[in-house]
DNA sequence: GGCATGTGTATTTTT
DNA sequence: TACACATGCC
């Protein structure tokens, strides 16, 4: 019982750690060891006897439930880790709802789509339902996913969805409601779930009787990590699991609850006491990540924040080290003095990997991206535009899905268009002819994958469809592919022998695509890296399945752009959008475009509720940083629409650093004293900038 | 009719 | 840069 790691932590640390059975809710604020609390904690309950196999560790990555799971292997001599189930919500849904999911009437066979292919279904039922074609515009496809998701996670009805958070597609609340009954209708034929389906399905399983205990007992210990980024719906699988066992454990901290654009409440933490009587609350206070004159800047951020669970960090790391506010010019100067501070920084001994840009908007690096490259300063960046979200991946991946599952409509759908004269009409009649949808509902279950002769993929290749001259061709050599792919060989009449290796066939699908990528793509040289990778990761899987699956819920959140492949580089920095920057730390951190409608985002500004989670944002990227912060803020921005004029705004400082903040940092300025700017004192406060920027503002 | 191609525009954050 | 919409070509 007294292990040795326990003498290490703190009192409060302590406390949530030995905590024994029924709610707990561990408020930690940012740098305050919650992983380490957390992993304990896990390390405690095996030590105490607890089986890891009935221990449910839920985050929000699945590095950070990796992380955890192999600190708290450590903690009790197991290398590589324990046994217990970890992962993020969706992951777990998908894991559970693999074995039991016949008890909510779940195909076993189900294949998941991400957001962008939840888009292009409502774009299909979209077009299908003319309503585009009506006067007023109607809402997009990723708007319509937006409205469908918010709806679903947050458990509220459309209408109030639409009132409160969508208020100018509040006149389309028929066509948008009927969209949604179709697209539900389209993915239940398919054998298809959507992201919300995951926790749907999850939700809906905890509510049947023998089934929905049967999975709630195997848990004895249900942990939660960044509580305060669940929903309602999350919530509610959360209560769905824990009506007989109280044993659950959520670490969180509201003043970092980023999420709400993904229906993520801040008050699932701030009423989980009441949700779950009987709860003890614990809050880490003491920070050890940060020096204390970046501690207390970030608290003056935070201060004239709402509702939320009092605490004020402190840290025993004391220096005399202020953060620093840079003022410069403009991005082009922004961008120079960040290059410059970094590389300062490394020649004084921090490496790159100890450093990080941060920012709110992944387009927000792109300028700093093509100077980092021209430096030769290697990096990796985190957030954005997404490797899994790139045409060709999709197009890829679309193959594999339909022979995963031949009646993905939306991969078939993208698959067709590939071919030269071949449009969204032909795709569609194509498809029909294919019977790529399935009479619905549809209530028989499909044979082996839909191996059998009734599925699209099997007439494809014993019936090929019609198809305009030009893509004759190379019908001819899809239907080559997807049959070795099938294990059915060159000859059409062989039987089915097993499938080939996934490899294999990845293998064999690119080489088919690659004639085809090379006409459709500006450069495919480029591109083609990305395939490269795709590939790489696919040996380490043997199920096509679990690899497609695998790649939907958990992608890799690294893109390459333009740096060389980064895990070449001994040492790399870090860019990251602040969202993706949760829960990371660096020893020095600089956060570029701290201006009014960056930081705010002027998308979110338009209640209080927005503007107080852009605040938690802000303080989120501060908090990251352990030894030394910067924070710029170009003065300029050009919006060089048309051709290279000089055409300016001038921004104002972000509204979360008013002058009692700001006094807590070191200002500098950067040729802010070139031509008449001089007005602008290199050193003066922000109050004087206020004042001198309104001059320009109106 | 339907596809390819050009033009304008809006553009957050992620499982 | 990707998307929606308009125009011109087969």
């Amino acid at each position: 019982m007294a292990s040795p790691w326990l003498e290490e932590l703190n009192p409060a640390q302590r406390q949530a750690v030995t905590h024994g059975d029924g709610p707990l809710l561990i408020v930690a604020g940012a740098g305050t060891g919650k992983t380490k609390t957390l992993a304990c904690r896990v390390a405690q309950l095996i030590d105490r006897g607890v089986a890891p196999e009935r221990i449910l560790l839920l985050t929000f990555t699945r590095r950070a439930a990796d992380e955890m799971l192999t600190r708290a292997g450590r903690l009790i001599g197991e290398t590589g880790g324990v046994k217990v189930w970890g992962g993020t919500f969706h992951a777990v849904a998908n894991r559970l709802l693999r074995i039991h999911g016949s008890a909510v009437n779940l195909p076993s066979d189900f294949t998941v789509m991400d957001e962008s292919d939840s888009a292009d279904l409502m774009n299909l039922i979209r077009t299908d339902l003319g309503v585009a074609k009506t006067e007023r515009r109607f809402p997009r496809k990723n708007t319509l996913v937006k409205i469908y998701s918010h709806t679903v996670n947050a458990q509220r009805p459309l209408r109030e969805v639409l009132e409160i958070h969508f208020p100018w597609c509040g006149e389309d609340i028929e066509g948008i409601a009927q969209i949604f009954e179709r697209y539900v209708r389209r993915k239940q034929e398919q054998h298809v779930l959507d992201y919300d389906d995951l926790l749907l399905f999850w939700s809906a399983l905890c509510s049947t009787r023998r089934v929905g205990e049967k999975v709630a007992d195997q848990f004895e210990h249900i942990l939660v990590d960044e509580y305060q980024d669940t929903n309602t719906l999350q919530a509610e699988i959360l209560r769905g699991m824990r009506k007989r066992h109280k044993n659950l454990t959520v670490v969180g901290d509201d003043a970092q609850s980023i999420y709400s654009f993904r229906a993520a409440t801040i008050r699932n933490i701030l009423d989980f006491p009441s949700q779950f009587p009987g709860t003890t609350v614990v809050t880490l206070e003491q920070n050890y990540r940060s020096t204390q004159p970046i501690l207390a800047a970030s608290n003056a951020v935070m201060a004239p924040a709402r509702e939320r669970y009092t605490k004020e960090l402190w840290s025993t790391r004391r220096s005399e080290v202020k953060p620093q506010l840079v003022t410069c010019l403009d991005e082009a100067r922004q961008t120079d003095n960040v290059c410059q501070n970094i590389l300062a920084h490394l020649e004084q001994g921090t490496p790159l990997m100890r450093q990080a840009v941060l920012f709110r908007a992944g387009h927000h690096s792109a300028v700093l991206e093509v100077e980092l490259a021209r430096r030769n300063i290697p990096f990796h960046k985190f957030g954005g535009l997404k490797f899994i979200e790139a045409a060709h991946i999709k197009d890829m991946l679309a193959f594999l899905r339909i022979l995963e599952n031949p009646f993905d409509e939306i991969s078939w759908f993208r698959v067709l268009q590939l071919f030269e004269g071949v449009g969204p009409r032909t795709a569609q009649r194509i498809m029909d002819a294919l019977q790529v949808r399935r009479p619905s509902p549809a209530p028989a279950p499909l044979q082996g994958k839909g191996r059998g002769e009734g599925s699209p993929l099997a007439r494809l290749l014993t019936a090929p469809p019609t198809m305009p001259p030009a893509a004759r061709k190379m019908l001819q050599e899809l239907r080559d592919a997807f049959a070795y792919c099938r294990g059915i060989g060159d000859s059409p009449s062989t039987l089915p022998k097993d499938e080939p290796p996934l490899t294999l066939q990845v293998e064999r699908v690119r080489k088919f695509y690659d004639p085809l990528f090379e006409r459709i793509y500006e450069n495919p040289a480029v591109r083609s890296r990305d395939l490269d990778q795709l590939a790489m990761i696919a040996t380490r899987y043997r199920s096509r399945g679990r690899f497609i699956t695998d790649l939907t819920l958990d992608p890799p959140r690294a893109t390459s752009d333009l740096a060389q492949p980064p895990f070449l580089e001994e040492d790399w920095l870090t860019l990251s959008t602040i969202h993706s920057a949760k829960g990371c730390e660096w020893s020095v951190v600089h956060i570029i475009h701290a201006a009014d409608g960056m930081i705010p985002s002027d998308m979110a500004v338009r209640d209080e509720a927005g503007v107080d989670e852009e605040r938690r944002l802000f303080y989120v990227a501060m908090t990251r940083a352990k030894d030394m912060l910067y924070v710029y803020f170009p003065l300029r921005y050009y919006h060089r629409r048309y051709g290279l004029g000089d055409a300016h705004n001038y921004a104002q400082l972000t509204r979360f650093l008013p002058p009692p903040a700001c006094a807590l940092f070191v200002k500098q300025s950067v040729h802010v004293s070139v031509e008449d700017e001089t007005a602008l004192e290199p050193s003066g406060d922000c109050a004087t900038y206020d004042r001198v920027n309104r001059l320009w503002r109106d």
